[in-house]
DNA sequence: CAGACATATGAGAACGTTACCATACGCTTT
DNA sequence: AAAGCGTATGGTAACGTTCTCATATGTCTG
């Protein structure tokens, strides 16, 4: 069927070593010799058989990528990042989609050990469970989380500044006078959403603004449909918040959507603010973001995962992706805003 | 290191024929055996090693998703469809993602021979040079287009029915009274971009309605940003279109805008539709779009892969992807337009 | 009771590659 | 001239699986 380095190694008349010293571009190999497996290389097409280098060389060049929860467009950037970082350092990269949270985690582990992965790459701000990293470490392999971190697993982690981000988005809104500050975030319980819950609130505090559970909007998912219901109970309200931030732009598109039906615009009624910059930029009007800075994130992530795959007992690594603010002008002073 | 089939058969105190009997549940074994293997695989953790099982049995039980171009959501959408369709079949997929257009393709197609996938699904509305496919014809390996056709490489493929969809979307603004309907799409001499735009002048056509060259906005990109620009030049004609057609959801995006800039409102005033239906949801107001009935697109796929793998010399076959015109009110009758 | 047959297990040859070791030649060094 | 060394090449044993073939029981049939 395919061709293999015996097949080469017949055409060009010499043995299959002197073939593989070609390919390797290791050993002697006399110029005359080289030329002429290489001639035969081309001609038959020959395509080198990756399981039979790996079963040999224990060296697949595969990474793997494990990603779970896929709600916003957010993990294929990351995803996206992380390939192209990885592929610039020779390595392949196979990437599995958690489909039932809870249960196929391990499978796929299992599954990514059985490829012969040589690290692993954990895009999540979901729980993955310590099952997964005891079987990594028994099998050796490192492993970097991206969103979340994983210290109490000796698992070096690159994770997002969210504190920060929210922290800065909501004092910007504090300094431009606005007093009342509204909040729609996810309810869940991840380090994601609670980072960002803490930030909005330690934002008040140091604005010296008090905390109003009336404004606070959890809602239990991204859906714009729950930013658009919120909104509509925090502007029923005789109180009204003058800016709103949200945990996430797809709860800022369904809060837009509200206050373009009551005829109240942005930022002339209302400041706006979203996260993670992904769609933000495409409403009418474009709002102000937290936006992640991910270009890099692959490259740090990979970084990480190299640099433990040669040191593996060096102490556990922790690096950030950092946040910024997009400003698109729609937070606008409470003087200029009409109340 | 790791625990090998050698290993569980000394523990089990059997040999690793048994043992290979036991994992694949064929030949006879005695009871007693089976548990006693069972449990050795258990206790020591085994995990196959896929490099080895593909190695000798030729069957690597990968397929690869060759994805080209990944400008607007929708291909992370297909891509995940057809994750999910070949994991419930017992294939993983290797996803690779062309970031150089034109150079990175034929690498990328002998990486995954390399690989020893087992088919491949390739992703794209982009053109994908004749000698992937004669690489792949060499090598055996069945291939399944989606979104774009190729059946002049004797390809099956999974197309998109944009004809349709453009000329429903445009054929339903006509039929609300609409004579000046514009159309904003991409310029880009690809199948999909072309269908989209013949949909929209058959309609006209098979409305009665003239073809107006100064109605017929080509932008170079898909950004929102040429969206906007072509909102503006239509706008600014003395007899501004009373509906746009999108050929992107985020040139729609662009459109309103500019629409709100200039406190033109949808559907009062302009009416608008999009394709692809992967943002429109979350515009302010959310927007009539074209979808695509992706559900089941993977399946399609994989069902297409598969039935070729089993009788690689059947006739071409080409299925589509419906689209759905998905109505969110935003095409109102003319009558009811303030113009 | 001999042969046929179902049941149960082991031995070992591939799969295509890598990498170590052996061999062989010609040239310099002592 | 023997030893040492750089150059060039071939032979071959793994890597962990799969799968065929061989072997060894007991059990049933005619």
């Amino acid at each position: 069927m395919s061709v293999t380095m015996e097949g080469i190694a017949k055409a060009a008349g010499v043995s299959v070593a002197t073939v593989g010293r070609v390919l390797h571009q290791n050993g002697y190999v006399a110029p005359e010799t080289r030329r002429r497996v290489e001639q035969a290389i081309q001609t038959l097409g020959y395509i080198p058989n990756q399981s039979a280098r790996a079963l040999k060389s224990r060296r697949s060049g595969l990474i793997g990528n494990l990603v779970l929860q896929n709600l916003n467009g957010l993990y294929y950037r990351i995803t996206d990042s992380v390939l192209r970082a990885a592929r610039r350092r020779g390595y392949q990269l196979v990437t599995v989609q958690i489909t039932e949270p809870g249960a196929d985690e391990l499978p796929a582990v299992e599954n990514f050990i059985s490829l012969g992965v040589e690290g692993l790459v954990i895009t999540s701000d979901a729980f993955v469970p310590p099952a997964c990293f005891a079987l990594l470490r028994r099998a050796g392999i490192p492993a970097v989380a991206v969103e979340r971190g994983y210290l109490e697993q000796g698992v070096d982690s690159l994770t997002v500044e969210d504190f920060t981000g929210a922290y800065d988005a909501v004092t910007r809104m504090a300094k431009k006078g606005h007093q009342r500050i509204a909040l729609v975030a996810s309810a869940a319980d991840l380090p994601v959403e609670r980072q960002r819950l803490e930030g909005y609130r330690a934002a008040l505090r140091d604005s010296g603004l008090p905390e109003d559970p009336a404004l606070m909007e959890l809602v239990p998912e991204y859906a714009a449909e729950h930013g658009k219901q919120a909104a509509a109970r925090l502007f029923a309200r005789p109180n009204p918040p003058t800016a709103v931030f949200c945990g996430a732009d797809t709860l800022a598109a369904g809060v837009l959507q509200f206050l373009s039906e009551h005829h109240l615009r942005v930022p002339r009624d209302v400041s706006l603010a979203g996260y993670d910059d992904v769609l933000s930029r495409l409403f009418a009007p474009p709002i102000d973001s937290v936006s992640l800075v991910l270009s890099g994130a692959g490259e740090q992530a990979l970084e990480l995962l190299l640099h433990r795959m040669a040191a593996p007992t060096a102490p556990v690594e922790q690096r950030s992706i950092a946040t910024r603010y997009q400003d698109r002008g729609t937070v606008r002073t409470l003087q200029e805003t009409q109340t």
